[in-house]
DNA sequence: TTGTACGCGTTATCAT
DNA sequence: ATGATAACGCGTACAA
């Protein structure tokens, strides 16, 4: 059982240098090559993962950092979705995956993931304030984004352009005769909350309606969709677009539970096409994105920044699609 | 900027050794010490990580392994939830943590876990066969299993009781007046879907009742639910019990597509209690189990058995509960 | 093409 | 209580 370089060297009847170079793909000549294999092979050798990294200062493991709200992790399958994305790109290559879910304060997080003789690491920048991710920014360490901050444009980042997505879902619903068109925001604080809010605007503005009037804060949460959905009826709205799926459904409830019909009294909409969406009473609009598609190409970045340290940051907007279904079919409303 | 030891030791007027003493708890005399302390605050001194690993044998790393077929993985927050629990404990233990999802090759990942080093793995063991499972469990690596096989009675590991907990979920089904129950079943192979299977055996066998005539194969899948409820629809039934709530789900869109009346024409029960369950219509009654609480409990297991190597297997059974809902409410069928 | 020898940053064992 | 110093296992200039 060779444990070590030095054991395999000895069995071979090589030197240990030349037993690194067949592993590594350095010049060793064939017949040596296929000794050294043989042995390799037969004694099941693994390298020393700790060693290689002091060695030659690169792990070959990367960081995820899915740093936010507890409520939001099990919210939905955000997390999921976002983690099989990325590991498919990174198994794929060999590589190693160090998680960290968060809740822990941002500078005891950062410490712990910089002691972590980490190749580079992929962080969920959600909130507009963020010191864990500043903290990495400022770090050597590569880093790739999932979100971005204005202030972020140096980075290297994946995200989805949110004003435009939400300008497209209200267009849709002022397209299809709704006039009083309300808003459920996300968590307040966060960037993609504070664009479908600009881009909710946008369309209104755009459609010659009040853009101000009917917003209702929300925390991407279902009961804040149920309370925001119960507000904006009170103050009289034919229709409502929900920052996520997860408020939508809660907006539907409280559409429900005050005998509302969806869509004739009151049009829907959501975003994340998450999979309830569809099978929601009536099956939900919304604006599909593919988180997976956005942990993979995270990886992706990562993998291409650690291949190419002086090649710039790279930066990625993925598309969305807005899936039209019966919570907004047309006509005018009802009342 | 201090970046070693040393550098550290010649800023304090020490050796490399005491500083050392210092960060892990050896004797040093306590005016050394706050000045040793001084200087690692202020240079904000992080330990290499590979370094400190190669000296001592111990990485403070450990894996977790979800080796299951990707659509386990995208069907609901089964993976969220586990993961959750099983960070909340490894975080507050300052223990870092390596993620393997699963769909490679079973030779190629147990090779590229056991050479990163880890202190010890948890990973899921649902499926009756698996050489990865095996292969860790023949490796030195201390492991815990989540869910767990036969022959895994010498190994550490964290399950519920499977068999018990469908025997009572069918019996209440029995108990409301229910005589032609039908099973669509988990995915054959996996423990818990033959567990599920024995345990609603044993329900009915106890009432006098045919065990084996309305079982149909199922995997775990919305769809398979569907498929499961038309066909046991076709063989006459008042009732069914799916192996898991996706599955329900799926067999309720099946009754009502056939004007079919849950609970009326037939009851209708689950397993997991998912958090669409109670949102279903009508509510799903269910088997919950805390996913999160097994995850944690993993952990916990893993870190005992770590903190003492000689202590023995640690064997966990967590509690299950039958949530009644209006979707086995009482009463007599109507046909 | 192959081998020698040093360095990576800690921990741990001896002396002192 | 503190300081040398030898591992730990591998990568890699440099030499041969």
């Amino acid at each position: 059982m060779a444990r070590t370089l030095d054991d395999v060297a000895a069995a071979s009847g090589v030197s240990r240098a030349t037993v690194s170079r067949v592993i590594n793909g350095g010049p060793v000549a064939e017949t040596t090559r296929r000794r050294v294999l043989d042995v390799l092979e037969e004694t099941g050798f693994r390298p020393n993962r700790a060693a290689r990294t002091l060695a030659s200062g690169r792990s070959g493991v990367v960081g995820v950092v899915l740093h936010v709200d507890p409520h939001l992790l099990f919210g939905d399958r955000y997390f999921s979705q976002l983690l099989q994305g990325i590991s498919d790109v990174l198994a794929e290559r060999s590589t190693g995956m160090m998680l960290w879910l968060g809740h822990r304060t941002r500078e005891e997080t950062l410490d712990r993931i910089l002691s972590m003789s980490l190749d580079g690491v992929i962080v969920t920048a959600h909130n507009i304030r963020d010191t864990l991710v500043d903290g990495l920014l400022d770090s050597r360490l590569p880093t790739v984004l999932i979100g971005h901050r204005g202030a972020d444009r140096a980075a290297s980042f994946v995200d989805i352009d949110n004003v435009t997505a939400a300008d497209i879902a209200t267009s849709h619903l002022v397209s299809i005769g709704r006039r009083r068109i309300g808003h459920v925001t996300g968590a307040r604080g966060t960037f993609s909350a504070e664009d479908r809010v600009t881009g909710y605007r946008n369309a209104l503005r755009r459609a010659g309606l009040p853009p101000d009037e009917l917003i209702v804060d929300g925390d991407y949460t279902e009961s804040a969709g149920e309370a925001g959905a119960a507000e904006l009826v009170e103050r009289g709205v034919d229709a409502v677009f929900c920052a996520n799926d997860l408020a939508a459904r809660g907006a539907l409830r409280a559409l429900h539970e005050r005998g509302l019909h969806v869509p004739e009294d009151v049009a829907l909409a959501g975003f994340d096409d998450l999979d309830f969406a569809a099978h929601l009473h009536p099956p939900l609009t919304t604006v599909r994105q593919s988180i997976r598609q956005q942990g993979a190409e995270a990886a992706e970045s990562l993998l291409h920044v650690l291949a190419d340290p002086g090649g710039g940051p790279r930066r990625v907007i993925l598309p969305t699609e807005l899936v039209v279904r019966r919570s907004t079919a047309g006509g005018v409303p009802r009342n």
